[in-house]
Order: structure tokens, then sequence, then C-alpha cells
DNA sequence: GTGTTCACG
DNA sequence: ACGTACGTGAACACG
């Protein structure tokens, strides 16, 4: 059997990934969308094909010999965007590491040296396969050389095979006419002209009948069709000059002894460090046999303690740092790159060396460094008040989080790589789909290799990620709001919130026989049965079957969007049974039956509050999440009735009034802005009556509401769109009002403008205290992408300005409380609002303390405005 | 696993 | 001409 050929065309595979795959980065915000794509279409190309010699063919960015012909000819050429042009060596680089040759030469295009290599290799008694986007590779086809052409319909990769035959079959012309073809027919994409007014159907025709341009131009007075005829005639200068721009070059001027291209392990150390910066996890697994190579000796620092581990502390001095990990296995404890300890629990259990340790953490001033403290607090016996956590605990995650916030996941093994240039392996590669506390099933030494990883990361990556964090400025974000604020969110988790769960059974036991009428009344107005909750079959019941007018709007199919049934639902009152349907059927699995599978032991939830998920700086809910329980509808909302205080206690619920818009204020330093918030008037109210020059009290229902969604549109961002989205009016009635607004209060224009521009300077926008969001976004050359990039710019300082407020005011309400003896506890944070479970006695202190901690946990140009109510039941203390 | 929908701020 | 408001998480359908 012949030995395999396979020829890439680089360039035409990474512009193809490129357009078809959204816009991927890394966590460093390196465009990586293209070598993602091409990868993937490498790696199936090498599953099908057993490929003994592999070449990857790239054009040279300098002008090439047929560009500049062209060039001559119209003086343009396309450039390629900047997001690509990035990617490009990157992938090369990648290539070169996975021991893949590929080449590129001035004044050749990758097509020329494909063609050469190609019809080489076929005399060379090669099979060979020629991979491209492009269909001017087909003139190459043969018996023997099969062109590949990858497509990409709806995320799904199918490649079109073209031997000599399927050419014929496909174009009714040979390989060699398609030179002919694109000659007379042109190719805008190649920038080949053609013949003006011959299009595909005329040129196959003409070659069809006459084989070549030649021969065609001897028997032009035989073409009947006179417009043909004479557009012929007058460009056969254009035809010889196209067919020349279209040809592939077979005998180019290049060197390649074939058995350099000779393919061997591709998965090399050195292309997982590559694929592993990049961030594609999904095909990391693929390199992982290279990762052993990689340097461990780290490992050989970790020791288990044997005797007497009261006397490794011992070694613990003043002012020393750790880095420590604590589970329920063990302890462990770096000292310095040398010496990492693990402490089985067996040997100690782990509540005694967190108690050691928290003792040594206040009398000697001990700086621990850990990764997720928040779930390492409960080891400890004392309740650390946030100033010493403050003082003495560095939490590296948190730092990484703040330094890149827009990463989706922070684990250890990814911050010692990204800092450290070091590679571990993850902690489910060590314990495979074991946890922690599984630990029976894992073995002593990957129990030991796991944990004083942790601990040894944490203690290596230490120094890095505070020198970012220190360039970036963030040093104060860290150590005084991020850090003090862990045991505030420990204690929320700790606490977590008492339920009835006996009458958040009885409503959804409600909502199901809701749910069954409305289903079976569905059902038969819609004359059969279908899952309601499936917007496909949905889609169709509605908009084929009953033809209710309402066009496409998602890829896979018709949308059913509550934004498009609502405009529906007044002339088809089936459409309104769907709605509230889906409204009844939403409350039941989300809400009742999801958070009563959420009720611990001791009939409270247990909500994560996460520090490091969002880009803005907010904290966010999750298992379940408690910051979004219904509230805007009345049957929603009473589920907050079934959420009630410990007996004796009672809810205060304390929310920042307008907070966002007061930022605003702040940050522009709007005059009118300003002065609106310091009148203390309804702001919405304020904003009409400025904007629409009347006095407030003839302010209607209707300008205030308009008013209102022209506040909101500031702060996400404003578009026309978006705003005659929400107010369902038409652009230019939105643009009206926008421009209205800004006349008013031509200081917020000039600050929204101004974030733009500095985002497109720096690359990132800061809130007031720091904190960052990078916006990779701002640089794409996709108008929807970019337009994103500036709304982003706008809302992130204001959104996230406001996250920080209320993490400082938790950290002063719990400083307050602890100061002052009290028992009342903060149990939930939803973004702008607080819920403190408060006994009875305690409830007018706490009321007033909790307004004035959080109005003055900063001081702003207008004043932080805090309502706090008190109930029985979160549905009453809103 | 991805897309759609919908709950909250 | 493009096609969207900012930030989240959970449930469900479907390939």
């Amino acid at each position: 059997m012949s030995e395999k050929l396979v020829l890439i065309d680089g360039n035409s595979i990474i512009n193809r990934a490129f357009f078809g795959l959204p816009d991927l980065t890394n966590a460093k915000g390196i465009h990586t969308n293209a070598i993602y794509g091409f990868l993937n279409i490498l790696f199936r190309i090498l599953n099908e094909e057993n490929a003994d010699y592999l070449v990857v063919a790239f054009d040279v960015h300098a002008p090439t010999f047929r560009h500049e012909m062209y060039e001559a000819y119209k003086g343009t050429r396309a450039g390629m965007p900047d997001e690509l042009r990035q990617q490009v060596p990157i992938l090369k680089q990648l290539l070169a590491a996975m021991g893949i040759v590929t080449m590129e030469k001035a004044g050749l295009e990758a097509d020329d040296i494909l063609g050469t290599l190609a019809r080489r290799g076929e005399k060379a008694g090669f099979d060979v396969t020629l991979v491209s986007g492009d269909r001017d590779l087909l003139q190459i086809a043969t018996d023997r050389i099969l062109i590949r052409i990858p497509k990409t319909k709806g995320g799904k990769t199918e490649i079109e095979n073209y031997h000599t035959k399927d050419v014929i079959e496909k174009y009714g012309l040979t390989p060699l006419q398609i030179i002919e073809l694109k000659g007379l027919m042109g190719d805008s994409s190649d920038n080949i002209p053609g013949v003006p007014k011959i299009g595909e159907k005329t040129a196959t025709a003409l070659l069809t009948e006459y084989q070549t341009i030649d021969n065609l131009k001897d028997h032009i007075d035989e073409i009947s069709k006179k417009s043909v005829r004479e557009t012929l005639t007058e460009n056969f200068d254009m035809a010889i000059m196209s067919r020349k721009l279209a040809t592939i070059e077979t005998d180019a001027d290049i060197e390649l002894d074939f058995s350099d291209a000779r393919l061997g392990n591709i998965y090399t150390g050195e292309a997982y460090v590559i694929v592993k910066d990049l961030g594609f996890k999904n095909l990391l697994s693929r390199f992982e046999q290279a990762e052993v190579k990689v340097d461990n000796s780290y490992k050989d620092s970790f020791k288990t303690a044997d005797t007497d581990p009261e006397k490794i502390f011992d070694d613990i001095t003043a002012g020393d740092r750790i880095g420590l990990y604590i589970s329920e296995v063990g302890t462990s404890v770096c000292f310095s790159k040398d010496r990492t300890v693990f402490i089985p629990s067996s040997l100690m259990s782990t509540e005694r060396s967190a108690v050691i340790i928290g003792k040594k953490v206040v009398d000697e001033g001990l700086n621990v460094i850990t990764f997720n403290l928040k779930s390492q607090l409960g080891f400890f016996d004392t309740v650390f008040s946030c100033d010493t956590v403050k003082q003495h605990f560095t939490d590296i995650g948190i730092a990484a989080y703040l330094c890149n916030p827009l990463k989706n996941d922070y684990t250890i093994e990814d911050v010692a790589n990204e800092y450290c240039n070091s590679i571990i392996k993850s902690a489910d590669e060590v314990l495979g789909k074991r946890s922690i506390s599984e630990a029976y099933m894992v073995s002593a030494d990957d129990i030991v290799e796991y944990s004083c990883t942790y601990a040894y990361m944490c203690f290596m990556a230490y120094s890095p990620v505070m020198s970012r964090l220190d360039e970036y400025g963030m040093r104060s974000l860290f150590f005084d709001i991020e850090m003090p604020l862990i045991p505030c969110l420990y204690d929320m988790e700790r606490l977590g919130i008492k339920m009835i769960p006996a009458q958040l059974r009885a409503y959804g036991e409600n909502l199901a026989s809701q749910i069954q009428e409305l289903e079976s009344s569905i059902h038969r107005e819609a004359g059969e049965e279908f899952n309601i909750n499936s917007p496909k079959q949905l889609g169709e019941i509605l908009f084929v079957k009953m033809g209710i007018p309402g066009g496409k709007k998602t890829k896979s199919g018709y949308s059913t969007a509550a934004e498009v049934l609502e405009k529906l639902a007044p002339e088809y009152p089936f459409v309104s049974h769907i709605l509230e349907y889906r409204a009844v059927s939403k409350l039941k699995s989300t809400y009742a039956d999801g958070l009563l599978t959420c009720v611990a032991g001791d009939g409270r939830i247990h909500s994560k509050f996460h520090q490091t998920i969002t880009a803005t700086g907010r904290i966010s809910s999750t298992e379940p999440n408690l910051q979004n329980i219904p509230i805007r509808m009345e049957q929603g909302r009473t589920i907050r009735k079934f959420f009630v205080p410990e007996d004796g206690c009672c809810f205060i619920d304390a929310d920042y009034s307008q907070i966002e818009l007061r930022i605003m204020a702040h940050l522009s330093q709007d005059a009118s802005l300003v002065e609106a918030f310091n009148t203390g008037a309804d702001i919405h109210s304020t904003t009409a009556s400025k904007v629409f020059h009347v006095p407030i009290e003839d302010v209607t229902p209707t300008m205030r509401r308009n008013a209102k969604a022209v506040n909101f549109g500031i702060i996400y961002g404003i578009s026309a769109f978006g705003l005659s989205e929400d107010l369902n009016i038409s652009r230019k009635e939105a643009k009206e009002f926008i421009d209205e607004y800004f006349a008013t209060f031509p200081d917020v224009k000039k600050y929204l403008d101004t974030q733009v521009e500095e985002a497109r300077k720096q690359g990132y926008v800061a809130t007031e205290f720091g904190r960052r969001r990078p916006l990779p976004e701002l640089s794409s050359s996709n108008f929807m992408q970019r337009s994103f990039g500036e709304r982003v710019a706008m809302n992130a300082p204001i959104q996230g300005t406001a996250a920080d407020i209320m993490k400082i005011a938790m950290i002063k309400v719990r400083d307050r409380l602890e100061k002052e003896g009290l028992d009342s506890r903060v149990i939930l944070q939803v973004h702008d609002e607080l819920l403190l479970e408060v006994p009875i006695a305690e409830a007018d202190k706490v009321e007033r303390l909790l307004a004035e901690e959080m109005e003055n946990a900063v001081d702003f140009s207008v004043p932080m405005k805090v309502e706090t109510s008190r109930g029985n039941t979160w549905y009453e203390a809103k």
C-alpha cells in the first residue's frame, strides 16, 4: 500500500476557523478561536487519514507575485483582521512544537506550495490528500490526489471530498478546466476579475462545449447569444489574465525532503504547555501523556509527618509566611520551596492543627497563604474577625480573580501554571472522580501529593500574584475589601436561612394542579398533545400549525420568548395560556421543587456565595441561587412567605435606593444629577421633569416611566435600539429621548464617552476602588462585539462600584455587630440588599445601625440612601 | 455539552 | 449593513 502525504492549506483553514467560530479568548485575553478551529480540523483529518507525512503551508504576509499582478490591476488588497493576524504566529509555534513541518516562501502563495508538493508527492508514489477551504485547489485533483474541503454547517464540520471524478460530477468540468472556469467567471474572494457578465452558469456551459478559453476564442463566432459574444470578444485579455491568476503553480522552486515531513508523536510536552496556555481544556487530554515528562521534582519536597506533629509548628516563628491547605484527611503546611509537610488527620486531628495555626496567627502575626480560604474557615475553632483575616490571611485565588475576573473558574493549578510557569496535576487527575473526603478510595501517596500541592502552590504563587496585584494597583481593594469579606460570606453560608418546608410543599402541590389544568386546556386548544416546555415543538404548534404570524428569530427555529408571546397574547388567548403555563411551571420546577431539595437537616437553606465568579465584582449565589427568588409577580413573591427567621427573631431588610444612579452622579460629577439626588426627590420624576421641561408636579406617569427606562439604559450602556425595545417605541423616538437626556445631563455623556475612550487606550475600565474589568471585545473588528465592549465599558464601573460599596458595608456591619456584642447576623445579600436575622430585642438598635453603616460605607458627592423594613417573613420584610 | 427561557439585581 | 440593552444561575430539551 502506498504511503500517504497530507497537505494542509494553513491560511485558508485558519481563515475558515476564524470566521466560523465565535470570538474565543484565553485567560490572558488573547484571541484563540481560529487556532481552536484549526486544531479541530487538524485532529479530524489525522483521525480520518492515516497520514505518514504532513505539511502545513502558509502564505507569506508580504505581497506575493500574484497579488502584485492584481494590485497593479486594481490597487487594493484585502487585509486580515487584527484578531486573526495575532493568532497566526501562535499557531505556527504550536505546529512547530508538535513537530509538524510548516512551509512558506516569499513570492509564493500557500496554494503554489500545496500544488507543487501534491504533484511531487504523487510522482513519488504517495496517495495525497490536500485540505483547504478554497475551491481553487480543485484544479489539482487527480485520481490519486484527493482534495478535501471542510464546511461548517450549523456547528458541525462536514468535509467534501474530490477526486477527478467528483469534480466532474459536481461541476461538469475536469479539474484542469476549473482554471478555465475561474478565468471566465472570476473569483471575488480571490480578487480575480474574470469576464464581466459571465457567471458560473454561462462559463460552465461554454467550457462544456469548447473545453478551454483558447479553443473558445477560435470558435467565438459560433456563439449565438449576442451579449455573451460581445463581452467575450472585448475581454479576452481579461480572461487570459484571470486564468493566469487562477492557475496554481505546480512546479515552484521549493525544497522539501519528504522524509523531514514524516509524522511523529505530535503530543509533545512543548505542545502541551502551549495548548494549556491557550485554554483549550477539551483538547488537553490528548496531550496528557506528554505531561508526565514535565519536571515534577518539587514533589520531592513533600513529606508526611511521622512523629509528634506538634513539633512541626514549633518551627513557625513570628511573621513567617506559610502555605496552608486543610481538609478532612489532614493538614499541609508549606514552609519553603524545599519543605512541605503533610500531617494526616490520623496523626493529629485537623481541628487540633487548625487550633495551633489559629493561635499562631493571632499571637505571632503568622501570614497564611491559602486558596479558597472560605471553604477552610470551618476547621478553625475561632470565628475570625474581618480584621484578623485581613491582617493574616491571603487568598491567592481571590487575588488571581482580581487580576483577571473574566476566567470561568480558578483552580490552584491554573493559578500556579500562570504565575509560576510550572505544570502541576489537577485535582481531578490526582483523585480521579473521587473527592478528597472520599479519601479511603485514594492511595496515601496521592493524598499527600494532592494536599501538599495546594500548600506548596499557595506558597510559591504568593509573590508573583501579589506583584501583579500591586502592578494593577489593587492591593487595597484586595486587603481592605475582598479579604475581610470572606468571613462575611462564610457566616452567610454557615447560618443559612430558615424555611418552612411544609408550606413550600403545599404551595408546590397547588402549582402542580394548576399546571395539569393548563396543560390539558392547552393540548385541547392545540388539538394535539405536545411538550409545552420544548420551544421547538411549541414554535411548530404556534407558528406553523396554528398559523400565528410572528416570524423566525433564533438559529434553531421560531422564538417563543415571553417578549414575543406577550405581543401576541391580547389577540390569541391560547398564547396567554402558554405564558401562564410557563410562569407556573417555572415556579414549580425552579422554586417549589428546587428549593425543597435544598433544605438541610437543620431546616435551613445554606446557599453558597461565590466571590470569584462575576466580571464586575458582584457576589453570586448557587445551590440554590437565593438572589433570584421571585418578587415582581404576586404568585411568585408568595414564596418569600416561607423564608422565616428563627424563633424569637425577626427579619430586617435593608436596601440601597437607586445606588447605581447615585454612583453615576458621583462618577460623572454632573451638576444637575448631583443636585437631583441632593434635593432628595423621586429621581425618575425629577429626571422626567428636567428632560421634558415641565414642572415636577406636571410629570405624567408615562413621562416618569420613560425617564425611568432611560435611567436604566444609561446604566447599561445606552443604545437607541435597546431603549426602543424596552419601551416599545421606534428607534428614532428612543434616540430623541437619549439626546434629550444627554442635553440635560451633559457631564453624564462626557463621563460615559471618557470611559469608552479610556478603555480603548488601556484595555480595561476600573471602579472607584480600583477593581478592573478587562475589555478584550473593544479591539474586535466585529461591530456587534465592539459595541458590546463599549456598553460594558460604560456599565462595569457603575455596577462594579456598587458591588464594592456593598462589600464595604457588609464588612462594616459585621464589625459593628461584633463590637457591640449583638447576635444579629447578615444571612443574605442580593446585590443592593441585605437581609438580617435579628433577635427581637435588638431590632431597633440593629435597624439604626444597619442604615448608618450602609449609608456611611463611602463618602460620595451624593448621599447613599438606605431603606430598611422589618417582618416575620422575607415577604413582609421587603 | 449547548441553546433557550426566565427568575433576580 | 451589521443586530443589542448590564450582571448572574437553574431547569429543560435536544443532539
